[in-house]
RNA sequence: GCGGGAAUGGCGGAAUGGUAGACGCGUUGGUCUCAAACACCAAUAACUUCACGGUUGUGCGAGUUCGAGUCUCGCUUCCCGCACCA
């Protein structure tokens, strides 16, 4: 479709653009008659009308394409929004509503992960049920949500606490439990096929990821056992099995944490201590689906950052894993990984971390007291100062020796702390010339240091891990290039029996159990120490309701206290699921939120298939981002869902950071410097020098000031320090001075006026009073300074404070309100001449205990919902971070104002003309349609806002109010400003929704221009521009630039050496 | 230490290898007003010049190119992530 048709489609029948089925009725809400932009009119209205025609409902049938976009799951927090939170939403609402005008079927829903932490410990405090408080949350959020003009079908709206919701996060983990993970078949597969599997022929041919301490047992062996125990080996395979594991432990939050739920030692939430502990816990096996996880990050279009982070998650490494011998103990080997096989005969010596089971054994008697002394002290360092300490070099020789399977070395052993018991083996070979922390431990205890590559240097200096280069003292690799060396000692290893090749992952199984209430129950229960899932048809397994949510005097969680919590007369497991259970697949459940048969119909999965665009924080790299992954690649194993990996694309939007406002209260010195500068130096000629206290003065008591021809001394304090005003009165009498005090606080009183100070000094000079003090108490009793006087006086005269932007304008403190608040209620401020009180500022996160917290509602009520999307968006780039600067609104605020200007061109009735339009007009709008389309299509929000400013600027220029060309821009500005392009559009005569219209093209005809100013460059730079026709010739542009005055002058006489044309773009020309 | 990203006016930020600083804020001047607010108009990188103009400018230093904010190489600083991970 060309430029010109879809104009004249808008002139002749703007009612063919809705999609709309006919027996849709839209009733419509009377149009005010005003010119005014009234944003608290309209936008209300419009809110409604969509609300009461079901304007974003969306069908799960259609013949348009679809479109999902999604929003990360939130937790509805009691805080409530600040003007960060909805960036991300409202950047997914423009692309939402641009694909629907693209002609898209556009799916974009908006739920709460409603279980959590904050509502349990809410809960604990009040006794209040989390449901409640949950509910409340959700409702002001809710409210703070729509209020922004979202185009969300609140339909589809989900609840990760809802029962109905999560009947399908259990049976999703029944699933788990009821499958394995095949690595011949590389998925998942039913459980029940591992059982026919084993009575048929035992698993000692069964390849799957199971337990390391899984035994192999034979079909005959299997069929004997119990069934117990044939349910405890099963366990062994299942992708979610209890098992006994060292969790991170948190007393305070009496619950378990997650890795990435802990950080440098304490819990992410609340920084409460966090220690190590073996408890019986639910694990999900995800180390099965390691490599899946890795490799499908290959296939998505997830930003860099993101994917380095699951990667390094994930850790996986290629290596070797090879077996030593200790010398004197058949029968005992070393097992130890390395991902430097090649550099094994640079080995010089081996190290077990303390914990290591071989250390007792091994320890000869004449290092046995040593060692233990070793394990003791490395046991008793807690994992902070471990990190804390990883540069110094501790260890124990345990007087044993290992034997390098290659040549047969003996190699002492060690033990020490910088091998890790919980990664690999819990034991290495060191090879000092390539490892640096093996360097680091040889030179400590002055242990060979062996070369094996030709090309390594500086060995007496450090390590050098190069690959490059041929191989020397190595045996039989000597010679080979790295890329050889490594097949060829697997093999002799693998020959031999000594070893292997092995991948392994820094990638743990992820511990899924909570000793919380306010979660999902695990629908399992236990019967003879074993667990058992109930049966389906019982599904939802509901929280009960308890007492109290505080874990039983036995320590038991909470749901130990619910009465009859029990199975068929088996109890059932008491802990809950943790946080990420439900935000792994509720991406699904909006696709056909109310089935209650399953947790999405193959027919919708097949509809939506996936998430086309994630929109959301960075801050779930690891946790959400990758456990939603693990149970997505699950889910289609089982066929269930139609895609290995569920989000095409993601973004991160970035944070908008607070913009802190700060406020300088003075301190005594500051009264001290201000009695000097502002007081006593203008007298200082009549009264002569004046002493000041400083080392050196003879006085027993150092007097604030002290006049040289004067026995006036003058002490500036508080008048609630008595004790020291006595203490100088004391001393001043002793001294034969008279003693003038000065409060602080009169001094603050009279901020604003230093002459009458001044005055009351000169009184005193001219006195012979022994002791002058004031007898009225101050009224005041803090002092703020203006940040512009602050350089006048030394720094450590104020201490700066946070104060809440609410009550500062462009920097200015509005002190009238300002003194309302208990900070200021007993302040006075010194001000600048013009009498306003400056406040310096900073860029820091937006936090409550910063004051810098900006909420959206504030916003939206003073400016309206279309002017504070759009001002978010003008902000700047979506995945950058940004500082919050309320004063810019208004740009976008006028802008809103000129826009609907546009259509009022007589100053005060809605009129626009079926003129044509001219060529100027179409350019611009033609401009406009390219330039908006091509930026949101990447995303960049930020300048399709410019363009919207620069095409109403550039059309009032023209005094153009055509329909031809206003109406189009209504559609495109409709994205970002939903209600102000409803009201226009129905103004202009549409009946129905303007999120139906049709998103216009562009004609690159209507672009072109006749003439163009080519810049003229001599040697690069610009030194004149000249106005030719836009499709000049070389020959012409080249005449043209050369005739020019400008251009004679840098050429001097000669000719150009070259001239470069670029058509339609600049001429440069070489002298 | 490893990995990723960034650096452009007073501020937020624009610039398919082709007129650096679009757009907006702020600031300054003007119009309107008794006045203020709003609104509107104009100027606004720095240095220099009465002016025309000139010089310098995208963290620093080289390079490629007729031409570099953009590409290449080497640094600096900042932010983020990971971290005795064998």
């Amino acid at each position: 479709m060309n430029g010109a048709r879809q104009t004249a489609i808008f002139l002749n029948r703007p009612s063919s653009t809705v999609h709309r089925p006919p027996s849709t009725v839209y009733r419509l809400p009377s149009t005010e008659k005003t010119m005014e932009y009234r944003p608290n009119d309209i936008e209300p209205k419009w809110r409604n009308w969509w609300k009461e025609n079901q304007v974003y409902k969306v069908d799960n049938q259609s013949s348009k394409p679809k479109y999902y976009v999604l929003d990360m799951f939130p937790y509805p927090s009691g805080a409530g929004l600040h003007v960060g939170h909805p960036l991300g939403y409202i950047a997914s609402d423009i692309l939402s509503r641009y694909k629907r005008l693209k002609g898209f079927n556009v799916l974009h829903p908006m739920g709460y992960d409603s279980f959590g932490l904050p509502a349990e410990q809410y809960a604990i405090q009040t006794g209040i049920h989390p449901a409640i408080s949950t509910e409340q949350n959700i409702a002001s959020f809710r409210s703070q949500l729509e209020n922004i003009g979202f185009s969300y079908d609140w339909s589809r709206e989900v609840r990760t606490s809802d029962p109905k919701f999560y009947k399908w996060t259990q049976w999703i983990f029944m699933q788990l439990f009821n499958h394995y993970y095949d690595t011949d078949a590389d998925k998942a597969l039913p459980i029940a096929e591992l059982v026919a599997r084993i009575s048929q022929s035992g698993n000692a041919a069964v390849h799957a990821v199971c337990d390391d301490d899984t035994p192999t047992v034979s079909a005959a062996e299997w069929n004997a056992m119990s069934e117990r125990d044939q349910q405890l080996l099963l366990l062994k395979y299942r992708l979610t099995y209890p098992g006994e594991a060292y969790v991170n432990w948190c007393p305070a939050l009496g619950s378990v944490l997650s890795n990435d739920e802990v950080k440098d030692g304490v819990s992410e939430r609340g920084g409460h201590p966090v220690e190590r502990k073996l408890m019986k816990q639910w694990n999900m096996r995800i180390t099965a689906y390691a490599d899946r996880l890795l490799e499908g990050l290959d296939a998505i279009d997830w930003p860099e950052s993101i994917k380095e982070q699951q990667r390094n998650w994930i850790g996986r490494s290629v290596g070797a894993s090879v077996r030593f011998a200790v010398e004197g103990h058949d029968g005992i080997q070393i097992e130890v990984f390395t991902t430097r096989v090649d550099t094994i005969y640079g080995a010089t010596f081996t190290v077990l971390a303390p914990e290591h089971e071989l250390v007792q054994r091994l320890t000869t008697e004449a290092q046995r007291a040593e060692i233990d002394a070793y394990v003791r002290w490395a046991a008793s360092r807690s994992e902070v100062e471990r990190m804390a300490e990883t540069k110094k070099v501790t260890g124990a020789f345990t007087g044993a020796y290992a034997i390098n399977p290659f040549n047969g070395e003996r190699l002492p052993i060690w033990i020490a702390d910088y091998v890790l018991a919980g990664y690999g083996t819990g034991a290495v070979m060191a090879v000092p010339s390539g490892d640096q922390r093996d360097w680091n431990f040889a030179t400590q205890f002055h242990l060979p240091i062996v070369p094996i590559l030709d090309s390594q240097k500086d060995l007496d200096q450090a390590a050098d891990p190069t690959r490059e280069g041929r191989y020397i003292n190595s045996g039989i690799i000597n010679g080979m290039t790295w890329s050889e060396a490594v097949p060829a000692l697997i093999r002799w290893l693998e020959e031999n029996d000594l070893g292997k090749g092995k991948t392994q992952y820094k990638l743990r199984n992820a511990v899924f159990s909570r000793q919380r209430y306010w979660g999902e129950p695990v629908p399992a229960y236990w019967k003879d120490s074993v667990p058992y899932l109930i049966d389906e048809q019982d599904l939802p397994l509901v929280l009960p309701n308890i007492d109290k949510y505080l874990p039983t005097e036995t320590g038991e969680p909470p749901l130990a206290r619910a009465e009859g919590w029990n199975y068929r007369g088996c109890e059932y497991e008491l802990s809950t699921m943790p946080g990420w259970a439900g935000s792994s697949w509720y991406f699904y459940r909006y696709m056909d939120p109310h089935n209650d048969r399953e947790f999405c119909s193959k027919e919708a999965a097949q509809y939506w298939q996936q998430v086309d665009f994630y929109l959301g924080g960075s801050e779930h790299a690891v946790g959400h981002l990758l456990y939603s992954r693990f149970w997505n690649h699950f889910l289609h194993d089982l066929g269930l869902v139609p895609h290995r990996e569920y989000a095409k694309k993601l973004v991160n939007q970035g944070m908008i950071q607070g913009r802190s406002n700060f406020v300088y209260r003075a301190k005594e010195q500051f009264f001290e410097e201000y009695l000097m500068l502002k007081v006593l130096k203008p007298f200082l000629s009549d009264m002569g020098p004046m002493k000041i206290a400083e080392p050196g003065f003879e006085e027993a008591i150092q007097y604030d000031f002290a006049f040289e021809i004067n026995d006036l001394v003058i002490e500036v304090t508080s008048w609630k320090q008595e004790d020291k005003i006595t203490r100088v009165r004391q001393a001043a009498q002793s001294d034969g001075k008279r003693l003038m005090v000065l409060y602080s606080e009169a001094l603050i009183d009279q901020i604003n006026n230093p002459e009458f100070i001044a005055d009351k000094i000169r009184e005193a000079l001219d006195s012979r009073e022994p002791f002058i003090i004031a007898t009225e108490r101050p009224r005041c009793e803090q002092l703020f300074v203006s940040h512009s006087l602050l350089y006048k006086y030394s720094p450590e005269a104020f201490t700066k404070l946070h104060v809440d932007v609410g009550l500062v304008e462009s920097d200015v403190l509005n002190i009238e309100k300002a003194r309302t608040q208990p900070l200021f209620g007993k302040a006075n401020f010194k001000t600048d001449p013009n009498g306003q009180y400056t406040c310096s500022w900073e860029v820091e996160k937006m936090s409550k205990s910063k004051y810098n917290v900006v909420n959206p509602d504030d916003m939206v009520a003073e400016h309206g919902a279309d002017c504070f999307r759009m001002f978010e968006m003008f902000l700047g780039p979506i995945t950058d971070a940004k500082p919050w600067n309320t004063q810019g609104i208004s740009g976008v605020s006028g802008f809103l104002k000129k826009f609907w200007g546009l259509f009022f061109p007589d100053q005060d009735t809605f009129s626009v003309t079926d003129e044509e339009p001219t060529r100027d007009e179409l350019r611009v709008l033609h401009n406009c349609i390219k330039k908006v389309t091509d930026d949101i299509e990447r995303m960049s929000m930020n300048t399709c806002v410019s363009h919207f400013m620069i095409v109403t600027n550039e059309l009032r220029r023209l005094n153009c109010s055509k329909r031809a060309v206003l109406e189009p821009l209504v559609v495109m500005l409709a994205p970002f400003g939903p209600h102000i392009a409803e009201e226009l559009w129905h103004r202009l005569g549409h009946p129905t929704t303007v999120c139906d219209a049709v998103w216009p093209m562009h004609n690159e005809e209507y672009l072109k221009s006749d003439t163009k100013d080519f810049p003229i460059q001599i040697n690069g730079k610009l030194r004149a521009t000249v106005t030719l026709p836009t499709d000049v010739s070389a020959a012409d542009a080249e005449k043209a630039a050369l005739a020019l005055e400008q251009v004679q002058k840098w050429l001097d006489g000669k000719p150009p050496k070259k001239v470069v044309f670029v058509p339609g773009r600049m001429i440069n020309v070489v002298v």
